[in-house]
DNA sequence: ATAATATACTAAATCGATTTAGAATACTGA
DNA sequence: TCAGTATTCTAAATCGATTTAGTATATTAT
């Protein structure tokens, strides 16, 4: 490897001025500058990002944590592309991405001790149990962080908009002519929590009764289990004219049961599903879904944890929410 | 952050003990090693991997290089699941991840300076365009790398078993009574290459005329591609009888032109998948299809290489073809 | 002409670990 | 008893960068 050093001897200067001259220091003369960059250019000069991290205290290095406990992770196309965002925005801006994980071979650390030892600069929270004391431990602590879809006090978050996601989709069915809505939504956490809110009080407002036995609990991301769901509302004495999924996925199962008796989407059942993943848009006919604005959000969450560890001094917490956008496609129709 | 002199200092002994006495070096005396030990441990002491990166030249830290052309990346199932497992057995071994780009921030380098800057250990190299001159420089340079699909001349290759998969799948519909299969194959590549390969030899093996007009190109990974190509396969005067896709996710548009043309699955046409993710097995009938082993791929590149970054000297390139499994779903009935 | 100030550079310390060479002490054998 | 050897520890160099304090030279002001 070239090193500092090196570009020293071949410039016949000292390794502080060639330091001086990459980084844009005031008191070395414009010539030398020049003369300095095109040397390293030429030698294929790049510095050492671990003798840089030791000096600095800065290793331009972004943690990310994934860890929920139902290990779907990366797999979900949602983080998937979340991350992919964030990667891309951190390495426009000069960052590298680590997975920050606990028990590293035999050590055993936590999320913030293992934040510590790679020296990143500031981690996202993505995806992750956010009760987890450890999860807890690194968002109290005063490394960086920004958390996706959950808030830590005096912290960045960046927050799809759920409760405006789910209120367009309602009003949509509600214009279509719905009246009589099943949700089927996932196991309560802090999201589906905000989705099943938001469902019911757009219902409210728009003076729709929704009989609790229209409102289902399914596991989040199994389809068997939605098709589970949509058999219990298929048995209801008043059928639901339009059944809400929790996601695109889940969404297969319940569209299994529906074909299994015969029923026609959208004829003779609408259906509405959550997240507007890739598959949803291939099948017939397209699922009217919402599509969460995961690129912005992986972006917008690198672009301001950046922003806060390069100026700590002007920075403030904010909470971003990120609009998605409502997929119309062709499992509503108008009631029969 | 607890460093090395604080133990010292904690502990009444120098530096250099307390590096030995972790380390594992034979000349401190057992109870000391102990003192230490506990010491540290107390302290919640982990060391600062930037000091040892620069110290060792070794930093524990194994450069991941995803970069196809198309841009699907870890968005695919396949991959992230490749990733995630390479991930698990890279930290199971004491390893973190980072992830390999070109063009970081303001400063342009390839593949190879970039995994010299962050001092990676070594590279796994999947989902690449290995033609791309990068990708080939860094697989010839010093720095031991594993690929993923592919193989390097003298470097470790683990490779997913495409020619057995085929086989087994024709095998399997010949057995099923068919005798009219039509391929629609991706893009050609050195993976899809080998599938149509074996497509071919097998059904000669069987006896089996394949009429050209049944093999066809889509676009890999792509629903409409493939309905395209479906729909030219049942306009041909001898339609087949059973139809293998280039992938699960592209059947979804098979599916639907069939469907569309009012025909069933499987009583009318018969279909094949390749991969086996998530999706294929909630489709209903399940996709008949080859799951490729796509953990023990990614947990075996975290190993080899690893292995060789430690044991250089009795390591010696493999190549190493991990097993998938053949999916019996029921797509694929007896040609009425 | 001399002091004061800018300009352009360098020497050396530093970050936190590892490692080499060597020192201090205890132990062994003749 | 004393050289030779083992045992256990330490001082100091080192990795490659940044940064502080300081030096040498040129420039300006009085």
């Amino acid at each position: 490897m070239v090193t500092i050093t090196d570009i020293a001897k071949a410039c016949g200067v000292s390794r502080a001025t060639v330091s001086k001259a990459l980084n844009g220091a005031p008191d070395i003369k414009a010539e030398t500058v020049e003369r300095i960059r095109e040397c390293a250019k030429e030698m294929g000069y790049h510095p050492n990002a671990a003798a840089r991290a030791l000096k600095m205290g800065r290793s331009y290095n972004l943690g990310v944590l994934f860890s929920e406990p139902t290990g779907v992770g990366l797999t979900h196309e949602y983080f998937s592309r979340i991350f992919e965002s964030i990667k891309a925005e951190a390495e426009r801006l000069g960052y590298d991405i680590t997975f920050i994980s606990q028990n590293l071979g035999t050590m055993t650390m936590d999320y913030l001790e293992h934040t510590r030892y790679r020296s990143c600069d500031g981690v996202v929270i993505a995806s992750a149990d956010f009760h987890d004391p450890a999860v807890v431990r690194l968002g109290e602590s005063d490394i960086p962080t920004v958390t996706l879809d959950y808030i830590f006090d005096s912290r960045t978050a960046i927050l799809s908009d759920n409760i405006q996601g789910m209120e367009k989709l309602v009003r949509y069915v509600y214009e279509k002519g719905h009246r009589r809505i099943a949700f089927i939504h996932g196991e309560l956490t802090s999201v589906t929590q905000k989705r099943l809110a938001s469902f019911k009080k757009t219902c409210a407002a728009l003076g729709i009764q929704v009989p609790p036995e229209y409102i289902r609990e399914a596991a989040y991301h199994d389809p068997r289990s939605s098709a589970l769901q949509t058999r219990a509302l298929l048995e209801l004495p008043n059928r639901p004219t339009c059944i809400f999924y929790p996601d695109d996925f889940s969404y297969i199962g319940g569209m299994n049961e529906l074909e299994r008796q015969g029923l026609q989407i959208p004829r003779q059942m609408s259906t509405v599903g959550y997240d507007g993943i890739h598959l949803s848009q291939v099948l017939r006919p397209k699922l009217t879904t919402y599509k969460q604005g995961a690129e912005r959000m992986g972006a917008e969450a690198a672009k301001q944890l950046i922003e806060e560890i390069e100026h700590p001094d002007t920075w403030l917490p904010q909470q971003i929410t990120v609009e998605g956008l409502l997929l119309e496609g062709g499992t509503v129709a108008e009631p029969g």
